[in-house]
DNA sequence: GTCTATATGCAGATAGAC
DNA sequence: GTCTATCTGCATATAGAC
């Protein structure tokens, strides 16, 4: 089942997950992922820009699923929040600090410079914190905390994912999965 | 007072803060400077890698200084890291979203592509934390207590910024600003 | 120290054949 | 749907005059 639409999307994901939006070039995009060459431009008309909000739009969605499950499998939302964020450490290491998705990157070069990329990412986002809002409002939280809480989630993670592979270590991710616990424990 | 090393690496800081390592070209950043067109390989022999690492470095120097400087203001750890962070979200409102550093953005782009430029980065985020450590040590934390802390609130504030940049509002690093007081509330 | 001119290469994008 | 060829423009970097 090769299918190049697919294919590019994903690899433009991966690549910009390295180097950004403006570090990726098109004809390293089609090389590395196999595409046909003369289908970039069939597939996605509107060139780099679409390229990239969709590859955007799909890491969002893909994400909020992986948090919606994992969350899912321990009740306390301390203790499963602190867990997820033990393990995109461990994820981001054994990419050898490659992995922690294209949104960081893509959205901090784009905030002003492109309105259809920038969409993207606040969808993307958008996605991501609904992802944990619902675990804490299903665990009692009010909305504005839930709300509050989830966004400051989304931060410390997309932060601990940079400083992670500023610094070749999970470690920053660690300390924020620590401090996350301690701060969803509070008042229970 | 015209110094065209210092123009070039403060046009360099903004320029990236705005739009990555990738998205800044040499000849806009001569352009943007005012510094004379001919200058710009007689001050940085090495080119771009060489610019951009002393802009960050700079830019890390100064963050810290900021940071110590406004900390100093009031007692209370917690008090003081909410009331910066607001400071914080003031000011990306003010520069319609473009401010924020030059740190994160490079950081991303560069992690696992630039041995020089990730040095810098290195030592510009460990300037920014041991100005939080400080704080923290210096109102009874312990060691590994301060230094869990210190990293995750950089970790917050870079991924608020992160967040502000994208929503086109302050209100993100309002919410990390809250819960960061919260959780540097607790046990007092 | 600063200039202009230029080398070399790749960027994103398009045209038109098949 | 996919190809090759090509357009235009800008990228970083260098050479050599002044």
């Amino acid at each position: 089942m090769s299918n190049p639409r697919e294919d590019i999307l994903q690899t433009t994901s991966s690549l910009m997950e390295k180097q950004g939006y403006h570090g990726t070039g098109l004809n390293e995009i089609v090389r590395e992922s196999g595409a046909p060459k003369g289908s970039l431009y069939h597939y996605f008309p509107d060139g780099k820009e679409q390229i990239a909000s969709e590859a955007v739009l799909e890491s969002g969605r893909l994400t909020a699923e992986r948090i919606r499950a994992e969350l899912a499998a321990i009740a306390d939302p301390a203790t499963a929040v602190h867990d997820f964020v033990l393990a995109i450490a461990h994820h981001v290491e054994a990419s050898r600090f490659a992995a922690g998705g294209p949104l960081t990157a893509v959205a901090m070069e784009t905030a002003t410079k492109s309105e259809r990329i920038n969409a993207a990412c606040r969808e993307a986002y958008a996605d991501i914190e609904t992802a944990f809002r619902e675990k804490l409002l299903a665990s009692g939280r009010s909305q504005a905390q839930a709300m509050g809480l989830a966004i400051c989630i989304t931060a410390a993670i997309e932060g601990g994912i940079l400083l992670s592979r500023t610094f070749h270590s999970g470690d920053p991710l660690r300390a924020v999965a620590t401090q996350l616990r301690a701060l969803l424990s509070i008042g229970e």
